[in-house]
DNA sequence: TAAATCTATCGTATATTTGCGATATAAAAT
DNA sequence: ATTTTATATCGCAAATATACGATAGATTTA
């Protein structure tokens, strides 16, 4: 085959369409199971208190803060001070727009004319 | 607060509940843009051929192919040989099935009811 | 048979993620 | 005023992910 040319570059993400970027951020987010566990935890609001999702992992205060970090930057959840401790819920607005990106990649379309294989 | 004691360790993933693991690793196989691209360019069905994809990435052969193994090790595609070429596809039963994980996971229940904040 | 084509894998470099303890800060409790 | 509690962030170490070129192996074409 032809070989392509590519310049020795580490950050490929920017390359693709805006639409694939953030389908793939909202499910970078998702990629780690605390990350999920903390989501399910908030969903059930079985409570929001920062302190409560530490006793529920089996990871340290600090490692719990940067996953909450990392939801909070995607947008999934919000954090609110709330006198000596911090509140997390769920965004639920931020939470419906990853789920119908999610969802409209999953229907994609899954043509059923077989080309060659498949 | 009473600081939790934790071993010095760098896979707590195996911690988790496997509904959660398995949901993560779903969206892992997604959390690159390239890997949705693969995705949707199987799904539209433009081609199979593994050289066709390549072509359609702004990535090099043995990036692509990498990319392709993550997707395949998950079970989001399969590949068959074709000759002198490797014919790529969506596994539409695991589709489905990661499908149902991804919309169990964005249908949690958002309880109503305001417990502190939220 | 030799050359060309296609793909996977190896080796390697860099970037990012994951994890922890320590610590800083802020509020609450004593 | 001091101590306790709660949280975020810093600094570091290890693991994993991302990317490439080179190359091996397999197949097809010339």
């Amino acid at each position: 085959m032809r070989y392509k040319i590519n310049v020795m570059s580490y950050h490929k993400k920017q390359e693709f369409k805006s639409d694939e970027i953030k389908a793939s951020e909202i499910a970078k987010a998702l990629s780690h199971p605390a990350r999920i566990s903390i989501l399910k935890f908030l969903a059930q609001q079985k409570s929001c208190i920062c302190n409560d999702i530490v006793e529920h992992l089996p990871l340290s205060q600090s490692t719990v803060s940067q996953h909450l970090k990392e939801l909070k930057n995607v947008g999934l959840i919000q954090g609110e001070i709330d006198g000596p401790r911090v509140c997390y819920c769920i965004d639920k607005e931020n939470w419906k727009k990853a789920k119908a990106i999610m969802i409209e990649l999953f229907d994609m379309n899954l043509a059923p004319i077989k080309i060659k294989c498949c």
